[in-house]
DNA sequence: TATTTTTTCAAACAAGCGTTTTAATGATTG
DNA sequence: CAATCATTAAAACGCTTGTTTGAAAAAATA
């Protein structure tokens, strides 16, 4: 079966972009010390120079592939908070409309993802366990301006609630995110074939619930025990 | 200052027991490909060629590093819930008392290890990353068993809850266990310092309450929303 | 003490790593 | 067409990897 068209109805992206994909694979797959320039090269079918050219080292390439991934999911975050702040007039929003805001656009671009050939839960996963230290730096440089935006957010909603338990629970909530993310792969594995990886709004709203009555009942109860 | 007692006072343990040690810090912070037999022969202080020589491979060793952290927090966990169960006499163990079982012990071991020169939150935090094909077959030897002894737990503590919820929820649970631990040494830097990991107790015990609350008012709302 | 077994040690092995170099291509512009 | 640029290609560079080797040292057994 030989297919000779005029065009092969095939782009071929450019090297550039072929080398980040594969980069988003790789590493969410095996971690920055199992992505090597050659398996990045073989699968995005390009020389192993051209990494280097195009980035100039290994830990650029890296970084550039995660912040094209990280960017656009934090500003959905803030484009969400500032939507339900208006939605609720003077109002305050909500702990589960705060907590919606900060795990449905993950949710969003993992349901993406996941239809690729790519998977954001597994490189979420990566960055948060990956020690190196330019990922620690960048982690800082992300998640912690927003994560005091949340601080913010979540003491306007809860004025009762002493800032140190918001920082405690706060944790615990992005923690929890972070693990069922983190896991969600393992789903079909963990619950004996019952619940299948492929529902993952499923999972998105039940872990918004989950965070969000672990927040509100953690933080009203028992904070100086 | 030359220091000669007739005995230094360092009986200098076991160049296996060492060889292990040294796996299980390094394997902590750098993941397994991050790992090397030179660096753990260095950290041990021990030749090249020990780790070879006493476990023979690479692969055996971490694994039996891995066996050696794992198995007891799984004893005690299936203890405690044995006293719970015989606390109550007839009466199922309530979701406080499960999820108390599940994360005390290892919260137990956390706060050992975070005395010692190593940090078992590190070490789970890698463990459920790596996707190194053994550790993953491993785990499922480890924890699909004890998974399975969970669900039965919270089905007899929730039998009004169909089944598939509690497979979420607990997967919720465990992923929300996990990512807590995992990111546990992150807790001053996301905190901007107020809260710190010197205070592993609290932790664990707001965690446990953090998740039973997610769990209960989780599986007792909108399951089919 | 003599002999056997276990354990240590330094050195070397092939293989794989990130990066650089130099030449050959392809595209763009004059 | 000629000339300049950006890109690709193959080969090689030191360096580190897991593992093996064979002899030396230590420990255990007789």
């Amino acid at each position: 079966m030989i297919s000779s068209p005029p065009k092969p109805a095939k782009p071929k992206l450019s090297t550039r972009r072929r080398l980040i994909d594969a980069t988003a694979r790789l590493f969410a797959e095996h971690g920055y010390n199992g992505l090597t320039m050659r398996s990045v090269a073989q699968e995005a079918d390009a020389n192993l120079a051209a990494a280097n050219y195009h980035f100039g080292s290994k830990d650029a390439l890296v970084l550039e592939m995660l912040r094209e991934r990280i960017q656009p999911i934090n500003k959905r975050r803030i484009a969400l908070l500032e939507e339900a702040r208006l939605r609720n007039g003077n109002v305050a929003p909500s702990a589960h409309e705060i907590f919606h805001s900060l795990i449905f656009p993950i949710g969003e671009e993992i349901a993406r993802s996941s239809k690729s050939r790519w998977s954001l839960a597994q490189l979420v996963a990566r960055t948060f366990t990956e020690p190196v230290c330019f990922i620690e730096r960048m982690h800082q440089k992300f998640f912690s301006q927003i994560a005091k935006l949340y601080h913010r957010e979540l003491s306007l909603a809860f004025p009762n609630a002493p800032s140190k338990e918001i920082h405690w629970h706060l944790h615990l909530s992005v923690s929890s995110m972070l693990g069922a993310l983190a896991q969600h792969r393992r789903l079909r594995d963990f619950t004996d074939g019952v619940c299948s990886e492929e529902e993952v709004g499923e999972m998105i709203n039940r872990l918004i619930h989950f965070v969000t009555y672990g927040f509100i009942y953690g933080i009203n109860s028992s904070p100086t025990e």
